[in-house]
RNA sequence: GGGGGUGUAGCUCAAUUGGUUAGAGCGCUGCCCUGUCACGGCAGAGGUUACGGGUUCGAGCCCCGCCACUCCCGCCA
């Protein structure tokens, strides 16, 4: 191609020089004696200028009839537009390419959806979007989520070599491993009834490559899993994945600070405050009721347990003496939430298995409750104090087990936000991130109905050095090193240090999640075995990529963060897969279909 | 697997809550227009109201089913 410039690019001093611009006709504006075209590529617009003074009729006419989206080439004289006619808008406003020639070097159909402009296209139904994804991805916000994507993932990777870090890719044809999330399957052709799985992350791989003294590993990996989607999951996924040995939990967390606080100063100019603050598992389920606490505001969860031990309102006191607690939020202004919004907040709690849930709203200089007649002088007067209750606040109680009730409430606080952020009585700027880091999980959970303990994190997570001796005496205490990641609520990764000792993590697996020796040897042996040939202590972290990227681009969906994401269904609309095979390639692969096919 | 939302012209949305021929803006087609940039003006075409049943004198609207998209719960070691 000929091009001379890109359509972001011509500027006064260009004035007087003859270019050629190469694009697609963005807007087509004919005045009937003269006709302007706006060319569009990746970097921006120019104005193109068809004067019928000087240019044969034929190429006139040709211009005045190309559609929206069609490509050309066009040449000719840059010049300043008169005074008067500049367009600010634009970077190139100040001039415009007189046309001498132009080529169609294809021409484009009526499509099926604007492209040019950004308010509507941004409402355009997402099927369609998604089926026609290559015009979506034309609208300018879709092509800065691009190239923002492409620029962090380039920052990551000079970062990490900076830090000393080896990028390693490893195989996306793994083992099936069926602990965990539920894994993409392919049959071997060559070993007949066998199959690969999709990895669910590299976990494995890359503690094995600090086996081979590696020592600092990463890599933008590919992950798969088969589970339902969400607005922040999709089947596959990229990670930035990262394991060093000799090293400890503060390792860790300095080296993330300094790729976020790169990422950050490279996607958005912004300098983030390091360290991160830190808060143990425990404590963000007491003060926000979940493990991802988005602290950029309030409403913290308050303790009422001894308050109400000796209660005469017995939900409360039954609940204290049945080993649970008494906790509550204020909801600050939010004394005005309707009958629906009351509902729906019962229907969270009713979903964590409580009966209902308990509230007061502080109205015309009254509590207006269903409750509030059970309590005594004492109990309202620890509530105002604990609760620092005023005029226009509504209260929401939870009295459950410590898990459960701190759960619930940790739903209404995120739902009460909302409520309050619509009516616009609680404002967060855009540009704040709060970062912490959750420590100090639990390395163990039991599992009521099999009756058996399983990992809280993943069964590679080593226990607290000093917890260690409680894994035959109380499991439930042991905590692991276990870390993740969480900015405004969103979890952004998770990692751990890991076991490094073959017997340990035997036990962990036999002993402890009760996996028979020979399920062991099957599923984990090799790594068992590598672990036996000098294993350094080592540990590492992921970092969900499409949540980075989504975060930094303000979308609250990372499929606008995903070139060619799937749907909530798991398909892809634009490809139409998946899809059926032929019985020829069933055959290849060993493999029966039972389910009929749909048509 | 379960719950909620949406589906009307190519796109974005209306349609008095069951009542005549389903409208508007943008886009599209034709004509006019020499400084526009959301160009403007005039005229026009364009509808299986996602799909299949049902109730009714009458259904875009009510009922049943079904499909697609979407959000959430379960699930995501």
């Amino acid at each position: 191609m000929r091009r001379t410039h890109h359509c972001n690019e011509l500027r006064q001093e260009h004035s007087g020089i003859d270019a050629i611009l190469v694009g697609w006709v963005h807007s087509r504006r004919d005045l009937g004696g003269v006709l302007f075209i706006d060319l569009r590529d990746r970097e921006g617009r120019t104005q193109t200028v068809f004067d019928p003074a000087d240019l044969p009729k034929e190429l006139f006419e040709r211009a005045s009839k190309l559609h929206s989206e069609s490509v050309i080439e066009v040449s000719g004289k840059v010049r300043m537009r008169p005074t008067g006619t500049e367009n600010a808008k634009i970077a190139t406003g100040v001039l415009e390419v007189l046309v001498k020639s132009f080529t169609v070097l294809n021409l484009a159909e009526i499509l099926p959806f604007p492209v040019d402009d950004p308010e509507v296209t941004a409402k355009v139904n997402e099927e369609l979007r998604l089926k026609y994804r290559y015009l979506d991805l034309r609208r300018p916000e879709m092509m800065r989520n691009l190239r923002l994507r492409s620029r962090v993932g380039t920052a990551t990777r000079v970062f990490m070599e900076q830090e000393g870090f080896l990028e390693v890719e490893t195989p996306t044809l793994f083992k099936s491993t069926p602990e965990g999330a539920r894994e993409f399957l392919l049959p071997s052709r060559t070993n007949p009834g066998e199959f690969f799985a999709l990895p669910q992350s590299p976990q494995q791989f890359k503690q094995i490559l600090m086996v081979a003294g590696v020592e600092r590993y990463f890599q933008l990996a590919r992950c798969y899993r088969d589970e339902d989607l969400r607005a922040d999951r999709q089947p596959e996924f990229t990670q930035v994945d990262i394991e060093m040995s000799f090293i400890d939990r503060e390792d860790i967390y300095a080296l993330i600070e300094g790729l976020l606080a790169r990422v950050w100063k490279t996607a958005l100019g912004i300098d983030i405050p390091a360290p991160f603050k830190r808060i143990t598992f425990a404590d963000a389920m007491n003060q926000f009721g979940i493990d991802k606490p988005d602290t950029r505001f309030g409403m913290q969860l308050v303790d009422l347990t001894e308050d109400f031990r000796t209660s005469t309102f017995k939900v409360f006191s039954g609940a204290v003496a049945s080993g649970g607690v008494v906790k509550a939020i204020n909801a600050k202004g939010l004394a005005c939430a309707t009958q629906g919004q009351i509902e729906t907040m019962t229907e969270y709690a009713k979903s964590f298995g409580a009966k209902g849930l308990a509230f007061i709203k502080c109205e015309g200089n009254e509590w207006k409750s269903p409750i509030v007649k059970f309590f005594s002088e004492s109990e309202k007067v620890a509530l105002k104090q604990k609760l620092a209750i005023e005029e226009g606040d509504l209260i929401l109680f939870a009295a459950d087990q410590w898990l459960n009730a701190c759960e619930i409430l940790g739903k209404i606080r995120l739902y009460c936000a909302d409520v309050l952020k619509a009516t616009g009585k609680l404002s967060i700027p855009a540009g704040q991130f709060n970062f912490l880091w959750v420590v100090d999980f639990p390395l163990l959970s039991y599992d009521k109905e099999l009756n058996r303990w399983y990992s809280s994190h993943h069964p590679f997570t080593a226990a607290v050095e000093e917890d260690i001796p409680l894994l035959k005496t109380d499991p439930k205490k042991v905590r692991g090193q276990h870390y993740d990641i969480v900015v405004n609520g969103v979890e952004l990764g998770g990692g751990s240090i890991r076991i490094h000792q073959p017997d340990v993590q035997k036990h962990i697996f036999e002993d402890i999640l009760q996996i028979s020796p020979d399920e062991t040897q099957l599923r984990f042996g090799y790594m068992l075995e590598a672990f036996k040939y000098g294993a350094p202590p080592h540990g590492g972290i992921a970092l969900g990529f499409d949540r980075l990227i989504a975060i930094l681009c303000g979308s609250t969906s990372i499929r606008d963060v995903i070139a060619f994401p799937k749907t909530a269904k798991g398909t892809c609309l634009m490809t139409d897969s998946p899809s059926s095979v032929t019985p020829r390639q069933l055959r290849d692969l060993h493999i029966d279909v039972k389910t009929p096919k749909k048509e």
